[in-house]
RNA sequence: GUGGGUAUAGCUCAGUUGGUUAGAGCGCCAGGUUGUGGCCCUGGAGGUCAUGGGUUCGAUUCCCAUUAUUCACCCCA
């Protein structure tokens, strides 16, 4: 059997790449409209950073990292997220001495081995805005409107806002211990992961799927409703802003993320209509992270968004995408010379922009024609010996068919000054 | 890691109640008078019917395994 792309990867081709271009330009332009510029970081990095950055008791570092070792013996993990990579890179430029805040803005592929279904991939590509350095509410509420501004652009709606606030480590210090002491007595009656988490993170334990421990957990204390007055305050404020801005948004209890550095303000936008995979996007706030990382104290927050997923719901909502434009001019010949002559002309078209195809193949014209067709090119223009006898060709739209017969001598000039639609 | 569906040409799919040359549409290539596309017509290339075993006189068809794919669980983007 040919080899083929391993699994969970795919690749993006050349009918499909105009989305592709879409989303990544539009997503440039919005973040620099808000001040932020493009960082780019490695795929791969010390496993150590991962641990540190994303959490030990994460699933995504306990059983789905990419990790081996390289010829000197070093663990080396594919990265399964761009945020540990970004505070990484902003630790060792020493971006702390930057004007603050600093906005940064990222493009990548991440890496996961997980298990493949819709909208979930093992390589899949991510849009990421880490902004580090304010605490203020306001820069919750700025990185959230960045992504309400994108999926207005892109003409997305009906993305649904969860937000909640998961505390900063006093006050979710508190809360676990009041979390265990309700579970103190139901635990044993719980399933194993729970059981760990009892101990490691007991927070999580909210976030259980199995029918019997929810269940259990329905009178379990709310973490939004023991968070001390900081964080309370903190909280309100990003809601005012949120709604002095008119972004809707709903409060979500339970949303705990599976990333151990957040802290305060999370969010994600969910999709109904893309499978069960419908956190088109996910983010916070990470008060610990660089400080956690060995930089100085730092508060940051950010998001990272699901390109595939993206996409997906794009294409529920029916959303028209531009394609890339056609060939202006479509050149054939017929013969040595022309051929020659039709390598000059081609090469002074495509000198002066203009999208220009011509024959590499030394096919019949009718082929050639065909050709032309089906690249959807703009004009047509055969060059045989005649052509070169007399010094003129004709110039065909392929549109309507109408011809015309133009000099040689001034057709470059002609297509050069003018737009393709008055070439005729 | 777990469970279900699927696997026939580049694509979308027929089909064989197990029988010897496996089909269609689209796409690709070439022709339909000498140098002009789109419609139409003709011809051609392209498949060890996912792979490996088993049952059988005979398997693409039945059984098993493997792999891939897809959907779902866990979890996440």
């Amino acid at each position: 059997m040919p080899i083929q792309a391993p699994k969970g990867t795919r690749d993006i081709l050349p009918e499909d790449i105009n989305q592709w271009n879409f989303v990544e330009e539009e997503f440039s332009d919005i973040c620099r409209r808000f001040g932020y510029n493009e960082i780019r970081i490695p795929v791969f990095e010390h496993t150590e950073l991962f641990q540190r950055g994303v959490g030990d008791t994460t699933d995504i570092v306990q059983k789905e990292m990419y990790t081996f070792e390289d010829k000197a013996g070093r663990s080396i993990t594919l990265r399964p997220e761009g945020t540990a990579g970004v505070v990484r890179s902003y630790i060792e430029h020493g971006m702390s001495s930057l004007p603050q805040p600093v906005k940064l803005f990222y493009q990548i592929t991440a890496y996961r081995y997980e298990n493949v279904q819709k909208g979930r991939y093992r390589e899949f590509h991510q849009f990421g805005v880490e902004l580090l350095g304010a605490s203020d509410p306001a820069a919750d509420v700025e990185v959230i409107s960045i992504l309400s501004l994108y999926f207005e652009k892109l003409g997305i709606k009906n993305l649904k806002l969860n937000l909640n606030s998961i505390g900063c480590p006093e006050c979710r210090a508190e809360y676990n211990r009041l979390l265990k002491g309700f579970l103190s007595d139901i635990i044993v009656d719980m399933c194993d992961t729970c059981k760990t988490r009892y101990d490691r993170n007991p927070m999580r334990i909210i976030d259980c799927k199995e029918e019997h421990c929810k269940k259990q957990l329905v009178n379990a204390p709310a973490l939004l409703d023991h968070i001390c007055d900081d964080c309370s305050k903190h909280f309100d404020s990003v809601l005012q802003k949120l709604e002095a801005i008119g972004i809707p948004y709903a409060i979500d209890k339970n949303i705990v993320r599976g990333l151990d550095y957040y802290t305060r303000t999370v969010f994600e936008f969910v999709s109904e209509n893309i499978g069960t995979q419908g956190t088109v996007c996910g983010g916070g706030r990470y008060d610990g992270l660089v400080e956690d990382c060995g930089g100085p104290p730092t508060p940051g927050i950010g998001f990272a968004l699901g390109v595939e997923r993206l996409l997906l719901e794009m294409e529920s909502q029916g959303i028209k995408i531009p394609k890339q434009p056609a060939p202006d001019i479509y050149i054939g010949s017929i013969g040595e010379k022309a051929a020659l002559a039709s390598e000059k002309l081609a090469w002074q078209l495509r000198r002066n922009n203009i999208i220009c195809i011509k024959d590499i193949m030394g096919r019949s014209v009718k082929a050639q024609m065909k050709y032309a067709d089906k690249l959807g090119a703009r004009y047509s223009l055969i060059l045989g010996d005649t052509e070169i006898e007399t010094n003129k060709a004709r110039l065909k739209d392929m549109v309507n068919g109408e011809t015309k017969d133009i000099s040689l001598d001034t057709l470059i000039g002609r297509l050069i000054k003018n737009k393709a639609s008055e070439w005729l």
